[in-house]
Parts: C-alpha cells; structure tokens; sequence
DNA sequence: AGATGAGGTAATCGGATGATTACTTGCGAG
DNA sequence: CTCGCAAGTAATCATCCGATTACCTCATCT
C-alpha cells in the first residue's frame, strides 16, 4: 500500500482512538491496532505521539472548517438571514458526528489548554473556527456563539455518549430537545442497530 | 490535621488537577504535590486513582447542583419566567469557576464516555443536572438545553483557556459576546493579576 | 511509663507505554 | 540477476506512575 494512504488510514484511526480516550489515554498501539498496523510504525511515520495528535487536529480542524464553507455554499445567493445562516450550519455540522473523532479529538484538544504544548495549538484552532463563522459564513458574533453553544453541547452529549442510555425516558427528552431532527444520528453512534424503534 | 480536613484538601486539589491535565494525564504525586502530602497517602486515602476521581466528580456534582439550587432560591417566590430563571442560573453558574477544577473535572469525565468505569458514572451525573434543572429548577426542556449549551461552551473556553490570548481582538470579542457581563472571572483565571485593562 | 492506634512518609516494585534498533520483505531500475 | 530503497515488523529499552510495604511519630489511655 501506498505511504500516504496509510498515512490517512492511521490519521483516521488515531481521531477515533483520541477522541475516544483522550490525548494522555490513547496509546500509540491501540492506534496501531484500530489502522492495522505495527505500533513502532505509527510513532515513525510521526515522529511522536504528539506529532500525531497534532497531525490529527490539523486534519479534524480542516474537515470542521470545510464543513462550515461548504453549509454556507448551501444556502449559497439567497441572500439567507442569521437564522437560516446559522440552522444550516447546524444541520452540517451534527452530520460530522458520522465520522466520530473529527469532533470529539478536537474536543479532547479543547480541554488541554493547560498543556504547554498542545494549548497553543488549540487556542489557534478555536479563533480559526471563531473567524471562519464570523467572516467567511458572514454571522454575527452572537450568532457564532449560539452556534458553537449548540456544538459544544452536542459535542459533550457525544462524548458523554448519553445516547447509550436511550432507554431512559429523560434521556430521551433531552436528546431530542438539543438535536430536534438528528437524533438519529446519535442512536447510530450509541448502537449501530438501533434506528426505527 | 484531622482526617476530614486532609480529605476535603486532596479532594480540592485533586479537582483542580483532575481538571487540569484530564484523568489519565492526573497523576496522583501531582494531586499530592497540590494538597502538600505524599504520593501514596493519597493513593491509600481513597484506595486508588479512580476512587479518587469518582469522589471528586461526586464532590463536583454536588457543589454544581447546589448552585442551581440557590439560584433558584434567589430568585425565588416572584414566579419568575423561564428567561429570568435561566439567566440567574447562568450567572451563578459563571460565579463557579472562581473554584477552578469543580466544572472542569466535571466537563474531563463527560469526554470519557466510553471509558467502561468512568462513563456511567458521567452519563448518570448528566441525567441529575437535566432533572435538577427541569424538576427543581422548574425550566422547560427548551430552556434546560439552552443554559446547558451556554455552560458547555464556557467549560470549553475555560477548558482551553482562551482568555490566555487576551490581547488578541478576536479573542476579546468572542470572551465579551459569550459571557456578557462576567468576563472578568475568565481574566482572573488566565492571568491573576489583569483585572482593569 | 508503656501500649495503642491514627496519621502520616520513604523506598521500592511491577506493569504499561513511547521510543529505538535491527531486521525482513517486495518491487522497480540498470 | 542484484542493487537499492520504500514499507513495514519483532524485539527490546527506558521511563513513568500507581500501588505496596515497611517504617516513623506523636497524642491519648490505662
């Protein structure tokens, strides 16, 4: 197989893997394992681990930023209010959730501002996310933060994986009151049979 | 020293570690080093790394559904409409982080929802705050999802320290639209003595 | 005084894990 | 063919960290 499509196999492995465990929680092998190969080549391709996890970040950042451009290109010229603007926005970004691990290894990021290495990087992550809403989608900075309230809430509801209590009722309630049309997406995260009861 | 107060010094430490560096990243000679004892007196005080964390996330539950609680207090017999109700709510919520560790250790569990121990746990304290909110608090669904997705967003700037970059326009901007009137606490977490600037 | 037990600590151990080294394999060029 | 190099792996190392053990030190009680 060719290097860089290994390299983009263990990239996507890795986001999985950190957003699942954390930065200091996944392991180089555990990595190895999900992308199917040996663990002393995943820390060479790399270098280190947390050239990985920056790897990964840059990666997840760009999918997320891409995604926004791309929810703004939906509504494209139709001159779209705030509302709609930021709906859309929404609506794409709760799609990303499929791919598990953009979201939460850039949310396992977030919460490690106190590391000296990786804060900075995280800090610079958030005010490209912060800018890419406000000049590039054209939303007010309330309207950016409303949208990023709603994504941090899923984000954590995700890594919380609350939908793994689906059986309970205000469980339920909840989730179908934060995410009114996509909970169906968090049920396939919870349980990949689960989707028409 | 009793062996209450050692314990509610480890637990005050360890939150604010715990916090910090996530749990896998917490080691427990930081915890030590924070509360001024030995490594293994914290090890034998709580029996191991995750007794100790799940006290701490007890702990931290506690003391955040509390400050619901005397939010609603505060506002009291005035029968109050959803939007006071969840606007006081906030404001006390802000006035937490001032213990630095108590949401932050709270918001590190939530992103170990698949970690077997740690994630039930995390998902049952998730089911208290959204029945605290909506039974005790009186807030509708709607609203409880609003306050929440504020609070993550909070937790998350904390969480990554934003306010570190202070100096950045963008920064302040996106600091002063998200937390209106109390983005003072944020300055004091990032930098103790910037207050007037 | 001497026993007792709570409240600690220093020293150390063992397992996990990131990184390194040395090796193997397969394939295209001359 | 065989050279050479990209694409890997097995084995091993060194470090960190949670846990354990064995000890110390005082109040307090008889």
């Amino acid at each position: 197989m060719r290097g860089s499509e290994r390299r983009e196999l263990v990239l996507s492995a890795a986001a999985e893997v950190f957003g699942e465990r954390g930065y200091v929680g996944a392991t180089t092998d555990a990595v190895a394992r999900a992308a199917g190969v040996s663990q002393p080549y995943v820390v060479r391709m790399f270098g280190s681990k947390a050239a990985l996890f920056e790897a990964v970040l840059e990666r997840s950042l760009d999918r997320l930023l891409e995604t926004f451009r791309s929810a703004a290109a939906e509504v494209g010229r139709s001159s779209p209010g705030q509302q709609e603007l930021a709906a859309c926005v929404g609506r794409n970004y709760v799609d990303l959730l499929r791919d598990r691990g953009i979201l939460l290894s850039l949310m396992q990021a977030f919460m490690l501002g106190a590391d000296p290495e990786i804060g900075p990087i995280a800090r610079a992550g958030w005010i490209r996310v912060y800018r890419t809403l406000r000049d590039e989608i054209g939303l007010t900075p309330e309207a950016v933060v409303d949208v990023l309230s709603g994504g941090m809430l899923i984000n954590t509801l995700v890594g919380v994986r609350l939908a793994a209590d689906w059986e309970e009722p205000d469980v339920r309630e909840l989730l179908e009151t934060a995410l009114p049309t996509k909970v169906g997406i968090l049920r396939e995260l919870a349980d990949p049979d689960a989707s028409g009861t």
